[in-house]
DNA sequence: AAATATTCGTTATAATATAACATAAAAATT
DNA sequence: AATTTTTATGTTATATTATAACGAATATTT
């Protein structure tokens, strides 16, 4: 992914976002000898619609809309498994589930997210990851799961609100 | 504070804690003209009775028994209240609030929370945050409100898991 | 004391998430 | 290929977390 995509950036081509992830996630299943199944597939494309975090229940009209049973259990046990895959994250702020764009690399995202048109972009992590590891260090305290969601004010909504 | 109570120190003499929370809240409402009705101050109380984040839910029996309403919304605009005012941090992942202790200074906090026992510490966040603001302004983004949130295994619980 | 603003009581319901068990489909074993 | 086992899905019910709406009570200001 070149440097120009990363952020905010309404003009860019999401029909590429959304295959890239989809072919990462049949070719990541497959790697790890795991069922990349019609229901997970269209979660996980639905989700990749847009950069904006859906809720389970949002989820639920498009399955629906193809056949499948559309009751919370069903999106549930999508969205647990493509969050164990690394596939999509949860925001814990918004209770909702966004797409990774790196699932390869092990690892759990930090957000900034967009208060006003929802956009959501998952950031770096290696600073902010290196200083809560000497934080977890002085208190000999071991991590293993973390959540890390900015809440604010993307450059686009900015602009609008200055006009 | 001495070094020595912050982290996660089980033979802590607590009552302390909570005396001293209940009587900086008591000061900052006065000094900033707002009530600290009883109700809020059970709530703060309640939730001081240890370090372990508490459900909204929980904390309605202790209304019922002191002859309050115990409705979901008494307790959710009291604890409105106390976020506002910085008393206690809601925490994200667990749906669950805890107590603040240094709400003089304006933060949102950080927090360490241990899978096991559920105590959860407030940590320092100046690395953390300068990070984070790098990021922010590398994507030209205005942070508001943030939530950082690691679960994992406080000290104790590591040795009792050794043992 | 009257007017105003704030807090609280109360009922109802929205939004998010999971338990439990039956069925079906796929994969592994024989 | 048939059987067993595992994995995934369908289905019903319900748990958990949170808020809307409105009237009554209490405190504060005028």
């Amino acid at each position: 992914m070149s440097e120009k995509q990363l952020g905010f950036h309404p003009e860019h081509n999401h029909s590429h976002c959304i295959e890239h992830a989809m072919e990462d996630a049949r070719a990541m299943c497959k790697a790890r000898g795991l069922r990349f199944t019609p229901i997970r597939e269209l979660v996980l494309k639905t989700i990749w619609q847009s950069h904006k975090p859906l809720g389970a229940y949002e989820l639920l009209p498009t399955l629906a809309a193809s056949g499948f049973n559309s009751a919370p259990p069903t999106v549930y046990r999508a969205l647990e498994f493509l969050q164990e895959q690394g596939l999509v994250h949860r925001i814990a702020l918004l209770n909702s589930f966004i797409g990774c764009p790196h699932p390869e690399k092990n690892h759990q995202g930090c957000f900034l997210i967009c208060r006003e048109c929802n956009n959501a972009v998952e950031i770096e992590t290696q600073q902010i990851e290196g200083a809560l590891e000497n934080q977890a260090k002085k208190y000999n305290f071991i991590p293993e799961q973390q959540s890390i969601e900015v809440l604010g004010l993307c450059p686009n909504c900015q602009k609008e609100a200055s006009e």
